[in-house]
DNA sequence: ATGGTGGTTATCACTATTTGATATTGCCGA
DNA sequence: TCGGCAATATCAAATAGTGATAACCACCAT
């Protein structure tokens, strides 16, 4: 196989990942040939690596159609994550009264390489799957946490991001031109912060406001996701912002 | 090492989850020595494990202390379990609907083993840290989640449960009479529901309700923490017993 | 500055463990 | 009932992991 040129790098336990790696949204029970075809080992590789995880508790299967499935232990990493994050015990009571007195979604967003991912979600409305449940990754110029992120940063940071990070049209109007992409950025400086419409999904409009460190870098945004049919841009401002900078400016990343 | 008789086992890659594993909530970030402590594995091995976990993304590790954390790829594994589990889809919105109906917190609970695991957490009132963060597991008998979905199964897998499975005295207060628990179960049988206080924490008044597959028995319960300072347990019964049953019934496991 | 200590990084010969090809079994649909 | 696909089991070959040891480094106390 490709070799590393490391020789403390353990090729078997990087095999292991692969397979709970071979799970995500649209791939939730594997067999045995599924887990061949999406990670390219040998057949013999994955019945051994597929075997030891669920020995070891990390896959569970279902024992008349033979497929894998994530187990329970998913979620205790995620525990274990959660704690050994300082900053989530920081926004989470912020979160928790933003959520409680606007009675809006909000979540708490984190800059990881050219994405985000959504480290705490609190749902109030009724809204898509994908969008209320903690993990999701996108990429971080299509969203307003990750522009108004790295709108924190040096121009240099900036370009460079603007013309080298991923891009995924995700609705027909979800922008795509770096350089549109780039000015917003440079206007979210200005602002504070950064909203967004139709983007991710349609008629949704997203907020948020940087979450900044001592250096005044942000690694972190809070935002939040309303209705574009029961609000307007205008409305969301008026509405929502001062509540919402408060809330990432009380968080101290 | 200690062999399993098992051809298929890759003592490696276990080795390799041992790291993982060793991380919890009062382990947030471990040095070589740390993990070496932890998990009883060699030193080489713990350096050539903990070395492949940080090449392949799973775990961070601080330049200037060298000690290892959990990456974010811990909550996208949660991602992709969350997608896998079709229950989570079906309890989420009616979750969130009685999150806003009646503001206060709402868990979903999973039966794992012996243990209860929450799947879902929507924090509505400020409260301690464990209690926002999905991923948390106890000891089934210790919680009302736990006891109302026993109460679901034959007299025989109650006995067994009740003289078996683990429990922890968390607080001064918690049951640890096995046989009041037994009756415990029971009654929760007749009433459909199970209410306990100072349990896991003092002032907590916990409610839960079994989520009920075809068979009738539940793999999981809705579940909601009250201030047992606010609310006596007769309170607590008359405000939120109808729509929690509700919530729970709505679900089908 | 200096030396000592604890922890991290690097090296390497040995062999236990994984590999991957193949054989066998079991299952489901035609 | 049979045919075909997928899941299990087996095994000799050799690679990849082991674990002991040594070098290195950073920090602290002297």
């Amino acid at each position: 196989m490709e070799r590393k040129r490391d020789s403390l790098y353990a090729s078997t336990l990087a095999r292991g990942l692969q397979i709970l790696r071979a799970f995500d949204e649209s791939h939730v029970a594997l067999s045995l040939t599924d887990l061949v075809a999406r990670t390219g080992l040998e057949k013999s590789a994955v019945q051994r690596m597929a075997h030891t995880l669920h020995v070891e508790g990390m896959l569970d299967r279902d024992p008349k159609s033979r497929l894998y499935r994530p187990s329970h232990a998913w979620l205790e990493l995620a525990y274990a994550y959660y704690w050994s994050d300082p900053l989530i015990a920081r926004a989470l009571p912020k979160l928790i009264e933003f959520s409680r007195a606007m009675g809006e979604t909000v979540n708490l967003a984190q800059i990881s390489g050219d994405h985000i991912i959504y480290s705490l979600r609190l749902p109030n409305q009724r809204t898509h799957f994908a969008a209320s449940i903690v993990g999701r990754r996108l990429p971080a110029l299509n969203t307003a946490s990750g522009r108004v992120m790295l709108s924190t940063r040096s121009d240099e940071e900036i370009g460079h991001a603007c013309s080298r990070w991923p891009l995924v049209q995700a609705t027909r109007k979800t922008l795509m031109d770096r350089s549109d992409i780039a000015r917003h950025i440079k206007s979210a400086r200005e602002d504070g912060f950064c909203i967004t419409r139709d983007q991710m999904l349609l008629n949704e409009i997203s907020l948020a406001a940087p979450v900044r460190g001592t250096d005044g870098q942000a690694h972190a945004a809070v935002q939040i996701s309303i209705s574009g049919i029961a609000f307007n841009e205008k409305q969301v401002l008026e509405r929502f912002l001062p509540s919402l900078l408060d809330t990432a400016a009380g968080i101290l990343g």
